[in-house]
RNA sequence: GGGCAGUUACCAGAGUGGCCAAAUGGGGCGGACUGUAAAUCCGCUGUCUUUCGACUUCGGUGGUUCGAAUCCACCACUGCCCA
């Protein structure tokens, strides 16, 4: 049985472990499980991180339950959290449920041929049919409040302004309880997560330690952190989404593309299966000639294999390829196929007779909905942020006539560096 | 139940009758430099608007005043202390 817990240490990816938890690993097919919040109907990269946790399980040979929170959900985590978080109304819990379901299901093995096929559960299953009061005598009884309030979560919250509901305060029982019943129903011994649910998953073993008197294992990895001390996997459209209607492919692949050095390094081997030998000579050649972006390349291509498949990805680098590669070439150098096919960036249709007849600069950003308003657009323009068929503009006044047009039907509209829309004339 | 302190823009935090759309820092966005990097430097950052300007904002509601984030009253919430 390969060695999960070696494997993932080279990669960086375990932060707090309990003892025991390799030797019960090395012993015999495990059973592990990860919580995943549905608090949205898709996941975004931060839950890739648990996502490869239980796709290296399955790896090395082990048994991966994927668990998605319809209860826990209905709670609230107050982990991370500064303040109390809004109650999903239980419709939208349900859409993401589901939502949530269908993306797990892609990235693990199913085969119930298979010894350590994947499990996906939802510990609503459970939860649905106890009573407050079973609950509270069931689990509530073993777990003192002093023991709750200890956790950093709980303490952060406690001494915080807002304060906390009695709702979240319960939380990590609620959690406990889910490690507890996948332990006796479905012999699950390991609990994993990102290292800000490790008080979460010790009060799971310490339920189970006390109702069963039965040993129980767990390891969180680190939540990953951009160098510069940023929030990971945002921008500023927002999150990015594994969901290629939230974030397109090519979206999500120059996100892996745009990391920095420092981080390609470290995310190469969280993010990705490349072996270690494989990794080295990458991070190697990398320092030789970072302007190369060895690294990056590397990053978003496995990546979006991963979770796009061949086919979106070949699209997302042909993308980014006539967007980028030569950016100091004369537009025209783009055919009309060329433009056509431009998959993921941000397309309009705006009436040809509007361009025939001229339209001035900030009415055209606005009415294809560049810019919200012209105030905006005309701020962004003073600061010579915006490219036609990459030109800088500087002029305000500036009419766009067919003569902007490429191949009679095209404009291609830059702001900034990197956010292309592709501005289509219709007639 | 009693006493005290507080609530300002995305966040932190100044401002305590007109010079306040509100200092400063962070964050965000854009520019220069580069490698679609990092660091650095510069600009923008309430909304709308061609400049002028107009409009909405400082927990809520009323009031005082020519004029209120700023003063008063009540309400709500939060924190600290005493019961």
């Amino acid at each position: 049985m390969a060695n999960l817990i070696k494997e993932l240490k080279w990669r960086g990816m375990i932060q707090d472990i309990m003892p025991g938890t390799e030797e019960q690993l090395q012993k015999e097919m495990t059973s592990a499980y990860v919580g995943f919040d549905p608090t949205a109907d898709s996941l975004h990269i931060g839950s890739l991180v648990p996502i490869l946790l239980l796709v290296h399980l399955q790896k090395a040979g082990h048994k991966p339950i994927a668990l998605v929170g319809g209860a826990t959900g209905m709670v609230g985590d107050p982990s991370g959290k500064s303040e109390e978080r809004n109650m999903l109304s239980e419709d939208e819990l349900n859409k993401n449920v589901k939502g949530v379901r269908a993306q797990l299901e892609q990235f693990l093995n199913f085969d119930a041929s298979l010894p350590n096929a994947a499990e996906l559960t939802n510990n609503y299953d459970w939860f649905k049919s106890i009573t407050f009061l079973d609950f509270i005598r069931e689990a509530g009884k073993h777990i003192t409040v002093n023991y709750m309030m200890a956790k950093d979560s709980v303490k952060k919250r406690l001494e915080s302004e807002n304060g906390m509901s009695f709702t979240e305060f319960t939380y990590q029982l609620v959690q406990g309880y889910d490690f507890y019943w996948l332990y006796k129903n479905k012999n699950c011994k390991l609990q994993m997560g990102g290292s800000d649910q490790w008080g979460n998953i010790v009060t799971g073993t310490e339920l189970i330690r006390r109702k069963t008197g039965g040993e129980a294992f767990a390891f969180t990895c680190p939540l990953i952190k951009k160098a510069d001390g940023g929030k990971f996997g945002k921008t500023e459209k927002g999150n990015i989404w594994l969901d290629p209607n939230k974030t397109t492919p090519y979206q999500f692949y120059q996100f892996w593309l745009n990391a920095s050095d420092s981080d390609a390094i470290n995310w190469i081997k969280i993010f990705t299966f490349l072996t270690e030998d494989v990794i080295n000579a990458c991070i190697k050649s990398h320092e030789e000639n970072p302007a190369e972006r060895l690294l990056q390349k590397k990053l978003a291509e496995e990546l979006t294999l991963f979770v796009h498949g061949k086919d979106e990805l070949y699209k997302a680098i042909e993308t980014t390829q006539k967007l980028f590669s030569n950016t100091k070439a004369p537009v025209t150098a783009l055919t009309i196929e060329d433009l056509d096919s431009i998959e993921g960036i941000v397309k309009c249709n705006y009436d040809k007779n509007n361009i025939i007849a001229g339209v001035d600069i900030l009415n055209f950003l606005t009415e294809n909905n560049i810019f919200e308003s012209k105030g905006a657009a005309r701020k962004m323009l003073q600061n010579g942020g915006v490219s036609i068929n990459r030109e800088k503009i500087t002029d305000l006044q500036l009419t766009i006539h067919t003569t902007h047009l490429l191949h009679d039907s095209f404009i291609l509209v830059q702001v900034g560096k990197k956010n292309y829309y592709l501005v289509k004339a219709i007639s």
